[in-house]
This record gives C-alpha cells, structure tokens and sequence, in this order.
RNA sequence: GGCCCUGUAGCGCAGUUGGUUAGCGCGCCGCCCUGUCACGGCGGAGGUCGCCGGUUCAAGUCCGGUCAGGGUCGCCA
C-alpha cells in the first residue's frame, strides 16, 4: 500500500506514483476525459482520467471510468495515480492521472447546504459546513491559541485545574442557572469556575488556569452569546492590585497572537482576507468613568441609568482607542462597585470603585477580571450590601476563614476572542457546537 | 424577555391593487461534448407558499395567533 499523502504537500513532489484520500469536490465527466477536483482537510488537487477506446474508436466503460461517473459531491475516495506537474492545470500546476480509485462511502448526491446558504441552515448540517476550508482553519486557529496559552501558563509554573461543573448552588447569581436533577436533589450546571478557582488561592496553589465549559440559562439572542461556551480562567496570588492581573492577560494574550500569527497568519489574510496584529504592551488602559466622558464628548451619551457601558459606548471607546493609539485592544478599569460582585475588591479609600476591569478587543468585550476581596469581614459586608445572605454562599466563604493571600484573575470567553481576531458576525461561526436557547442539536 | 424585519423547490431568491397551470438562478436527474478547471449544449424532475385559524365567490398575497430565523437592546464571556 502507497502511504496516503496530505494534498498541501503534492506540489513539492517529484512526478510519480502516489496515493491521495479525501472527498469529491466536483466531477466534471466528459466524453473522453474525466477530471474530478479532491479535497482533503489540507487542500484540493485535480484527478484527470483519460477513457479508453476499442479499435473502431468508440469509449469503452471500464474502469475507473465508470467509477469516476458513479461518484457524487461529497463522496470520500482513496486514488492512486501518477502525480503529473503541467502547466495547464489551473489549481496548483499539478494533477494526478488516475490509476485506481476506491470509492470508500458515496455521499446522497443532493446536498442540504451550499456556500451561500444561512448561518442557521449550515449550522443545521455542521458537519458538512466545517468541510470548508475556512471553517477548518478556525479550529486550526483555536488549537494552537490555546496551545500558547498553555505554554505560557506552564512555562510559569501555573498549576491547571479542572473545577467540577455540578455544582450545589448558584456560583454567581441565581437567575441564570440550569438545574439538573442530582438523585434526590437538584444541582446546577457551573455559570462560572469563580468561586473554585479562588479556593486554589485558599490552598496555596499560588498560580492556576482552566480552560472549561461554562453555563448561561440566560434567554441571549445576540451574534455573541451561548448558553454552553468555554470560558478561559487564569487566576494568581499575591498580588497588589488588577494592574498585576492585566498584565498577566496582556503576556498571555500576546503569546496566543503572537503563535497564532506566526502559523496561520499567511492563511488567515488569504481565506479571511484579515491581518492578525501581535498587540502591543502595554495595553491602553482607561477608567470607565473616563471613558464614558470620552465617548460623550464625541458625541455618545451612554443611555442608562447606573454606571455602566453599553455596547454602543464600547464600540466607541474601541474606536477611539484604534484611532489614538492604533490599537485593537482595550482595558477598561475600575469599574463602579454597583455593577461588580461582591467579590471584587474595592479601592482603598473610595468604596464606589473596584479594582476592576474589562478587556474590549475590537469594540466587544471578552473578558472580565479584578482584584478579590480576600478579608473575610469585608467580604460578607460587601455580600450583605448586594442583598446575599451569607449563609447562602456555603463554604466559599469558608475559604477566606483560615488564610488566603491577595489574589486575582479573570475569565475570558475563548470563542469571542476568535470570533473578534477573525472579525466574523457570530460566536456561532467560531464554536464547534453552538448551544443557544433554541439551538440544542447537532 | 422587549422592539423591528423575514419565512415560497435541496440552496439562494422574485411573485403587481387578492384572480387560471406559483416563476428565476444554482444544485439534482437523463442525453450530448478529447483537457475541463464557475466547463459547455439540449431536455427533465422537483412546491400541501413555516404551522393553525379567520375574512372572501376566490388567499403565497389581507387579518389574528403560533413556531422558527435575522437584527438590536437588556444580560454577559
């Protein structure tokens, strides 16, 4: 048996026999020739099969002409032939000129999706869809963005964990929980790694990191919310304030930029038409509060009662922010006590603030991190001020009874950072699986 | 969950003030075509117009409800 060979790599072959797998892109049968372009996750190649005549000149039905007529869009073949380098071959200069072909499984002849057909009908058929080469090169993307994270984290001696995702009660609030049953109780699906991860603090572990899924019960019909979606936790002691918590972030997400533009930034500018930009450190980082004064005075009043942003204003600041310092990122710091938990640590000396912030990466937000509260007394008033009872929060707050340094961290939305870095229109595009509210299947 | 828009063939769409047999492109099927590469030519099949109800002599078209999708806001990562 020829070893199959990845079609990227034909081109650097000398002309010869080889063997290619993969799925019919398209069959174009003539009379006397035949030519069918293969696809395999790494790229296409034309297959050209010259038919045979008897002796008065007429074409003969043998093989793998007949085959070759059988075959549907879509069909997975494994061929054999001779690599042929010709000019006159459009895709790639090369060919392969058929010897055998073994049809493995024929594919229903009719698709249910094409390239230009709906986001929601291709997600309905995903796996066809993720057969393009664009959708390929996202999961390609993802891989080693993670994989850089990962190196960076154990480079610096991060201990990963992996939080349990049942869970007993509520990890943030109660109003966008999924419940399960649990034998003769209920549970409830992890919204977030918060509260465990503090405990590795608790435990001395001093440094951790999870990449997991989180879930949202929460009714979100926007291009950048799931209820399923893996969140990317980092979370660190001993530190003085969420100034050591950004910079942290900043390494981490300039290493995953850095890794991702190096090994698909050439495939990315040419299927995306997108250049993926290494930021630059340090980060703008602005007050929010100095932020809403800056979009107000371009023109954008925030619309809302409390102290926060909405999604129009981080837009906004996200282009000023491009235009003033040409950059794609953006922290938006210290954030107003009344629209943080109770877990984040409040200024010294200024109770309304929080040591706080938001990562924005081209107008949308990815991420949220801050300093935690570590002393127990506080914590329990700042719990009781957002109307918990104490007793609700369960052990969690035990973790703060027996010692616990300072410590931070943040979590971030893998998908949204993808989704942004590629500039596509929906979370959906960037994730395997999409789960929303009305989206369980496949 | 609020507001706005959309639902017609496998896919993308058109369909006039309500009026005979609901069209177009792609795809699919058949035949033809010595090298195609968005191949080309000829022919063909394929639709209870999202669903339920109502108005009307008559509904793809008007009205109500419902489901699904898109956008946006709220919520957030």
């Amino acid at each position: 048996m020829t070893a199959r060979i990845l079609i990227k790599n034909l081109s650097a072959l000398d002309d010869g026999p080889v063997s290619v797998s993969g799925w019919v892109e398209t069959v174009r049968d003539q009379k006397k020739v035949q030519f069918v372009v293969l696809r395999d996750e790494s790229g296409a190649v034309q297959l050209v099969n010259p038919r045979n005549s008897d002796a008065d000149g007429v074409v003969i039905a043998d093989e793998p002409a007949t085959s070759i007529s059988s075959l549907s869009q879509g069909s997975f073949v494994t061929v054999t032939g001779q690599l042929k380098h010709d000019e006159r071959v459009k895709l790639g200069g090369i060919e392969i000129k058929l010897a055998g072909l073994e049809i493995v499984t024929l594919a229903i002849p009719e698709t249910p999706i094409a390239a230009d057909s709906s986001l929601d009908k291709r997600m309905d058929w995903r796996f066809l869809d993720l057969r393009n080469q664009k959708q390929n090169l996202i999961f390609r993307i993802q891989t080693t963005f993670e994989h850089a994270l990962r190196t960076y984290w154990i480079e610096n001696d991060f201990i990963e964990l992996h939080t349990p995702k049942l869970m007993a009660s509520a990890s943030e609030s109660s109003a966008e929980l999924f419940e399960v049953e649990y034998f003769d109780t209920k549970a409830y699906l992890a919204q977030s790694p918060q509260f465990f991860k503090q405990m590795a603090q608790s435990a001395g572990f001093g440094k951790m990191f999870e990449v997991g899924p989180a879930f949202r019960a929460d009714p979100s019909f926007t291009s950048r919310h799931a209820t399923e979606f893996t969140s990317i936790d980092s979370e660190i002691s001993w530190i003085d304030s969420h100034e050591d918590v950004m910079a942290l972030h900043e390494d981490l997400l300039v290493a995953a930029f850095t890794a991702v533009r190096a090994k698909h930034g050439d495939e990315v500018k040419a299927l995306f038409n997108v250049e993926v930009t290494v930021p630059t450190k340090p980060f703008p980082r602005i007050p929010l509060a100095e932020a809403k004064e800056i979009v107000k005075q371009h023109g954008y009043e925030v619309p809302r009662d409390d102290d926060d942003m909405d999604p129009e204003g981080e837009r906004r600041i996200a282009a000023y922010v491009k235009e003033t310092y040409g950059h794609e990122f953006v922290f938006l710091t210290d954030y107003a006590s009344s629209i943080r938990p109770f877990y984040h640590m409040r200024h010294e000396g200024d109770a309304s603030l929080t040591n706080s912030y938001d990562l924005i990466f081209n107008g949308t937000e990815i991420s949220t991190g801050a300093q935690r509260e570590h002393r127990i007394d506080v914590l329990v008033e700042q719990a009781k001020e957002k109307g918990l009872d104490p007793e609700e929060l369960g052990e969690y707050l035990d973790f703060f009874r027996y010692g616990v340094p300072t410590h931070g961290g943040f979590g971030m939305g893998l998908a949204r950072v993808l989704m942004l870095m590629l500039h596509q229109a929906s979370i959906r595009e960037v994730t395997y699986l999409f789960r929303g509210p009305t989206r369980l299947v496949p």
